[in-house]
DNA sequence: GTACAATCTCTAGCGACTAGAGGTTCAAGA
DNA sequence: TCTTGAACCTCTAGTCGCTAGAGATTGTAC
């Protein structure tokens, strides 16, 4: 296994300027190089990466992949602290959720109270101009 | 009516830098300013920053909004361009929700299968290691 | 040996702000 | 009227997680 960054990329569905961008920022280690000073990877690579491509496709932020990788590397602590990071996730994932789910039902009321005529009869436009038209307190979408 | 930037913020819960950032890209015109150039806002600013505030909240982009306010403008026009920039929104907000609801299902099971033992065992860290672990082809959290 | 795809580094851009430095103006109280 | 200091000004850079390009070098297959 000596694979070149392009190799990797494809084998992991991660693109390769991501691979590098991960290696500067210390999420992935710095690889060997060839003569011609190209990266070459490993088996440890290619496991490591598709880590962090899994834990980004599941919304977990750099920093929390950071924790959860060293975490991955001290098998015989507790796992309690990778819990508490996802446990964290899961709420913010939720929370997330409540809000989309007002907003979606607020511009279906939008849209279902628009009659189509000219803009100045819009309802979407009444409703934007005035919160106060609103049925919900959707707060921010953030 | 003649509020000074700090007035305007106050009056529609937007901060100062962010008004001032309108203006730079456009989203608000460039108010009369003082003998000393600090910027004096009307009625018509505070409306329009309430229009733009509350389109924000409910998760519209910037261009959508700049497109809206312009639809706003003309108010014999057919009312139709609004309504089609609202359903693009909902979509996507539809998209994001049944998005987020895989993958709160497949947070949910990573914390219900953890046996809080070492972290060898933990199996929050295996099916990070693994997509085929997943219960769902949950997509990447966009 | 040669062509050319892939790699390299470096910088800048995305969206929608936010933060800070360093300087100026306005308005209220003495 | 003068003084203080909060609010204002402009400009630059930082946030997050990449992505895109320029321009130079290297690897590999024919
Ligand atoms: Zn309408
Ligand atoms: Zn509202
Ligand atoms: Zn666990
Ligand atoms: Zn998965």
């Amino acid at each position: 296994m000596d694979l070149s960054i392009g190799d990797l990329s494809r084998r992991v569905a991660v693109k390769v300027p991501t691979i590098r961008y991960y290696e500067q920022i210390g999420l992935l280690p710095a690889p060997p190089r060839t003569e011609g000073r190209q990266r070459r990877y490993g088996a440890e690579d290619v496991s490591r990466l598709s880590f962090i491509r899994h834990a980004r496709d599941l919304g977990f932020e750099v920093d929390a992949i950071r924790e959860l990788l060293s975490l991955s590397a001290r098998p015989d602590q507790p796992c309690e602290p990778a819990d508490r990071i996802v446990l964290r996730h899961l709420e913010s994932v939720e929370r997330r959720i409540a809000q989309l789910t007002l907003l979606r039902s607020e511009l279906r009321h939008m849209l279902d109270d628009c009659r189509h005529g000219p803009v100045r009869e819009c309802r979407i436009i009444q409703v934007l101009a005035d919160h106060d038209e609103c049925r919900h307190e959707h707060g921010k979408v953030s």
